[in-house]
RNA sequence: UGGGGUAUCGCCAAGCGGUAAGGCAACGGGUUUUGAUCUCGUCAUGCGCAGGUUCAAAUCCUGCUACCCCAGCCA
């Protein structure tokens, strides 16, 4: 771990679950054992990030154990291309798991043996309720259930019955195990609930042995049991669940006890984290992959910049509680930028190219001017060619020369301006075409400005960044805005698709880059010096095809 | 109108009976060959509301109010 991280976590904020463990601790527990359980049917995103640093950053903070384990108990929404993404993922964010992979399909006969195990108790049914007259029978929240007609069958036939449902022998839906609670509890979760259904589905990881699945609750605390796991944490809308959990810990023979903790998940602003809604941006074509830079998916933030010290630092500063708040994207730009600031290698690019003629530099020659990578920390130089003929932003000239010093630090007729690293110079003309538009602007270098200030009188009205126009590269710049223009997408009336920003995604073509760029290694991060941070493309750049997607723009403080 | 949660600055929050931490954002000043960084400063007589207990309450009690979650053979 880096020291950025190591000083992050000595201001960590205690939390709720760190404070439980502590007392635990003290009261003997040996070890602490946690665990990140995702179902494989989708990519992780940000709140994921968030469970995968409190659970892992547990176990690391107490000495402890954290596993990996995929919840992969509904195989018609599961597959190995999400397993194999999820390893992947977790892995960037900079975590190691607990020995090996573990599933919980791995545990599929433990369970089956304990569903006999609470049939033979007296504790569990096969019940033949369709799916609609189950849930009448269900009741409503302030109305009582009523018993299953199937309550009472002995425990031969549910036995009987349970084993046939496994091999295949009744339809999906014609039966279901279910737990013999009460049909009147007040909390749903414990009226009957559900065990086994018949699914007659392959399986990611079992093929197809098994007809019959097990629904999460009769899963995933035992899940936490077999593992040792100490202190399962997951989040609030499992609280209703909790009473569920502890029926099965104690009417099973489970070899430990856990307990289940929940905590706030992290909703972030002008973004979605909903897997079923990230799936279905991926599946229209809304985006163009899980891994879109837009996405708030990790392999999305990977591939749009973020470092994963950023997302962890982020994650870190987040408290652990009980509220469900919103998270201000700001926040989470902090840490990003943070970040970039500390360690992206300064550089040049121009976005939105104009020529700029320096006259009084002869034709054909290349100075080779050096600059820092870093200018605070000590990255080393790079060379930076200036010749005749640059490239210039058009957005740094304005042909009003009245506009004042203080507002406009940008290049206006007459007057000097630094070139980044290079050259004072004066701006001394320009060259249009037809329609007026400008495609030249000519200057003149003040001799001698490298590194130096000019003489009185020619103080520069701010600095630009430029690239030589014949020893600088083409390429390609995709540029990222958020993905949607409201701040909860999904709340509200409407489709949250609805809110999506039609202007997410721009693609500029013509960009020049100073040009040791080209050779950078796929995710390498820059600066481009007053335009942002960048990334070259995970997947699409080369020396040959130079492509950098923005990640951030600068912090900008400049009040228009 | 059943059950489970939560309410402290624009946002995220600490606080665990002794007189409102911190971060983000915002706003001012300084430094600067990035309008960046860095740096200095400002930013809750107030803790959802109303009562009560106490020398002392965001913290305890009572009663309200608002918001979130639960009626999948999803997790």
């Amino acid at each position: 771990m880096s020291n950025n991280d190591a000083n992050n976590a000595a201001t960590q904020p205690t939390n709720f679950i760190h404070q439980i463990i502590e007392q635990d601790l003290e009261q003997g527990l040996e070890k602490v054992v946690t665990r990140f359980p995702p179902e494989p049917n989708g990519y992780l995103h940000i709140g994921h990030a968030k469970s995968i640093c409190l659970n892992f950053g547990t176990a690391e903070k107490y000495n402890g154990e954290c596993n990996l384990r995929f919840d992969d108990t509904n195989p018609s929404k599961e597959d190995q291309e999400y397993v194999d993404a999820i390893k992947e993922d977790v892995r960037w964010l900079g975590f190691n798991w607990a020995g090996e992979v573990r599933y919980a399909s791995s545990y599929f006969d433990t369970f089956y043996s304990w569903a006999q195990h609470l049939i033979r108790e007296g504790n569990a049914y096969v019940c033949d309720l369709s799916a609609e007259q189950a849930s009448e029978y269900r009741g409503w929240a302030t109305k009582p259930g009523k018993d299953s007609p199937y309550r009472e069958r002995s425990a031969e036939d549910n036995l009987d019955l349970l084993e046939r449902m496994k091999t295949g022998e009744f339809d999906e839906g014609s039966k279901v195990l279910r737990a013999k609670i009460d049909m009147a509890s007040p909390n749903m979760n414990l009226r009957d609930p559900i065990l086994y259904r018949i699914r007659k589905e392959s399986h990611h990881q079992t093929g197809d042995k098994w007809c019959i699945y097990p629904n999460y609750d009769f899963a995933h605390g035992q899940e936490d049991a077999i593992e040792g796991v100490t202190h399962s944490v997951c989040t609030l809308e499992f609280a209703d669940h909790r009473p569920l959990y502890e029926w099965f810990i104690e009417h099973l023979p489970v070899p430990s006890k856990p307990r289940q903790y929940e905590f706030g998940r992290l909703n972030i602003n002008y973004t979605v984290t909903s897997k079923r809604k990230l799936k279905q941006l991926v599946d229209e074509g809304h985006v163009s992959g899980w891994n879109d830079p837009r996405m708030p998916t990790i392999s999305g933030m990977r591939r749009r910049g973020y470092s994963a010290r950023a997302v962890r630092n982020f994650c870190d500063s987040l408290a652990v509680a009980k509220t469900d708040g919103i998270v201000d994207m700001a926040q989470f730009e902090f840490f990003i930028r943070e970040d970039l600031n500390d360690n992206a290698a300064r550089a040049m690019s121009v976005l939105n190219p104009l020529k700029l003629i320096i006259t009084n530099f002869p034709e054909g020659e290349v100075e080779r001017l050096t600059a820092p990578v870093h200018p605070q920390k000590d990255m080393g130089t790079r060379e930076l060619p200036f010749t005749r003929e640059l490239y210039m932003d058009r957005g740094d000239y304005n042909e009003d020369s009245t506009l004042s010093r203080k507002k406009f630090k940008k290049l206006v007729p007459g007057d000097f301006m630094r070139l980044r690293s290079a050259y004072v110079i004066k701006a001394t003309g320009v060259v249009k075409d037809d329609s007026g538009e400008i495609t030249e602007v000519h200057a003149e270098l003040i001799p001698g400005t490298v590194g130096e200030n000019p003489p009185e009188g020619m103080k520069p009205r701010g600095v630009m960044h430029w690239v030589s126009a014949t020893e600088g590269k083409q390429a390609t710049v995709r540029v990222y805005d958020r993905l949607f223009n409201v701040e909860a997408p999904d709340k509200g009336e409407g489709n949250f698709l609805d809110n999506i920003n039609p202007d997410s995604f721009t693609e500029m073509t013509n960009c020049w880059v100073e040009p040791g760029l080209v050779n950078a290694a796929p995710e390498t991060t820059f600066q481009f010096e007053r335009e942002g941070y960048f990334v070259a493309d995970r997947f699409e750049h080369s020396a040959q095809t130079p492509v950098f997607n923005k990640t951030i723009g600068l912090r900008d403080t400049w009040k228009k």
